[in-house]
RNA sequence: GUCCCCAUCGUCCAGAGGCCUAGGACGUGGCCCUUUCAAGGCCAAGACCCGGGUUCGAAUCCCGGUGGGGACGCCA
């Protein structure tokens, strides 16, 4: 059997996310996404989406399209699948359930599975049974025992029956490209069925039969499906097929330890795109989430992820999702982002709220990155930087009453405002260094302390008691509009 | 209950037998810068789950325990 060892270095990989649209993207399922899709890009392989809507009673087309969504603003394009199509289309499951009846009709007839009769409900009785029993329920085998010519008269009768998968005895093995060897004695594997009595394959049959067929080399996924792997193993083996390497990534879980769900916050990646996060942030932090490209760089873009990445540097255990630190990498990546990029990303919101000039992609863009510059350390989210724009752009300033009343309405400040005016007015701009060495001159001249002026002044032009330093505020703002609105509160 | 996986600061990671007096980041506390708020810089507190082995030497290897997680569906 030849290794995925030997396959890596033999031929791109092929990858795939496979998604169950019975809900939106959640975090984890990302970064499942993420890695197979950075292994992808790393190798010069190909990114494979599937979507795996056999569970029909709980899929729905909202979902479908809300996941493909996700993971489009998260950046992870795929190369073959919803919207693509590709060699092996189409990549909805219902779409290709003559495959699956296929495949599990072979199996029957090679003897590696067989018809089972058995009613549901007696199958839940005798589950539930073993369990008050405190015993682990595994399928008892009642039809693997069936004449030839009992099955014949029940197919005759078309009684419902699924399509069980036939367990032989022996032990199971696979390595897995994070854990290494795993073992798996199949006294603990119960005869799986594989295809439903309503003729819709179960999850291990269609897997298996998929990836065969889109020739995955790597299946990367969630630990989750750890002890699912043994199964598939053995359907690989029965179907004569190549078996691909395993990748079993850990979970990501709540501050509690437990499995991160909707009671830990906001666990879908439609909502983070909501709440305004950056796609890349969001990128950033997932990968460095059970993974590391070892050393200590913590910040890094899509392409230097894709660099660095390796499926051996996936840790072993669990993961708590820290969402401090998604704020930490969304500011640091909004700090990265250059002003142009900002503005375009920020179009529609400034829009908006008004404040839109078009004269920001021409004469007045020089100035408008200046502005942009200023505010960007300031701003925990994209957006933050909107509202901060108003004084700039707009004689629109909304003024914070608390910081009007401590550093405005103070008996002299109105004097000392009229005052600085003057020099304002005289001055030919208001270049930072020489506005600045204006105001101290002033202050010391009318004996107060420069503060007192700074303070007065920031309020009266941007209404706030909180702003970028205050002198390369004046300057962007410019002089006119800084005079007009310090007249405001002198006297 | 059975099987499987995992185990380093509160959290995310580094560490693949001596480089460890265990490193970085988030968060926390303090200081600096300073006109405010950020950003930035500096400093501090903070961990190898426990017990046995192996070895001259173990965070690193082995075994056991404990703890956590996952799976035990005609869900995926």
């Amino acid at each position: 059997m030849s290794t995925g060892r030997d396959r890596i270095f033999r031929m791109p990989p092929r990858v795939r996310f496979a998604p169950s649209p019975t809900g939106y993207l959640h975090v984890g399922g990302a970064r499942t996404a993420l890695f197979n899709w950075l292994y992808a890009r790393r190798h010069g392989g190909t990114f494979i989406l599937r979507i795996e809507d056999t569970d029909v009673e709980r899929s729905s087309a909202d979902m479908i399209s809300g996941i493909l969504s996700s993971m489009t603003w998260l950046g992870l394009t795929w190369d073959e699948g919803p919207g693509v199509g590709g060699p092996h289309a189409p990549y909805f499951q219902t779409e290709r359930l003559d495959k699956y009846r296929a495949a599990a009709a072979r199996l029957v007839e090679s003897g590696a599975a067989y018809y089972c009769y058995c009613r549901p409900e007696d199958l839940a009785a005798k589950r539930a049974a073993a369990e008050a029993a405190g015993s682990a329920w595994m399928y008892d085998r009642t039809c693997v025992v069936l004449s030839p010519e009992e099955v014949a008269a029940r197919e005759g009768a078309r009684e419902p029956r699924a399509v069980r998968f036939f367990v032989p005895a022996g032990g199971t093995t696979f390595t897995d490209l994070v854990r290494g060897h795993i073992a798996f004695a199949r006294e603990h594997i119960e005869d799986f069925v594989i295809l439903r009595s309503d003729g819709y394959p179960t999850y291990h049959l269609s897997v298996v039969v998929d990836d065969v067929e889109m020739e995955i080399t790597q299946v990367v996924r969630g630990d989750d499906h750890i002890s699912n792997t043994p199964k598939q193993v053995l359907l690989y083996e029965a179907m004569g097929a190549t078996i691909p390497d395993f990748a079993h990534v850990p979970l990501i879980l709540g501050p509690d330890k437990k499995r991160l769900s909707k009671r830990h916050g906001a666990t879908s990646v439609g909502e983070y795109e909501t709440q305004d996060y950056l796609p890349e942030a969001m990128i950033n932090f997932l990968a460095l989430l059970g993974w590391s490209p070892g050393g200590n760089q913590e910040v890094f873009s899509r392409e230097e992820l894709v660099e660095r990445f390796t499926l051996d540097g996936i840790s072993g255990g669990n993961a708590v999702f820290n969402s401090e630190k998604l704020d930490w990498f969304n500011q640091q990546h909004i700090m990265r982002l250059p002003a142009d990029d900002i503005l375009r990303r920020l179009t529609p919101a400034i829009t908006a709220a008004g404040l839109w000039r078009d004269s920001f992609f021409t004469t007045d863009a020089d100035w408008i990155g200046k502005v942009i510059e200023l505010l960007k350390p300031r701003a925990r989210k994209l957006g933050d930087i909107v509202p901060a724009l108003a004084p700039f752009v707009a004689d629109i300033v909304v003024y914070d009453e608390a910081a009007v009343t401590k550093h405005l309405k103070v008996a002299g400040v109105a004097a000392h405002l009229s005052a600085w005016l003057q020099v304002v007015e005289g001055l030919p701009s208001l270049e930072p260094a020489a506005t600045e060495a204006a105001l101290r001159v002033l202050a010391a001249a009318r004996g107060i302390k420069p503060g007192v002026l700074i303070h007065a002044t920031r309020v009266a032009v941007v209404g706030q008691s909180v702003s970028p330093g205050l002198f390369e505020v004046l300057d962007l703002v410019g002089r006119d509009r800084v005079a007009e609105r310090l007249r405001a509160y002198a006297s």
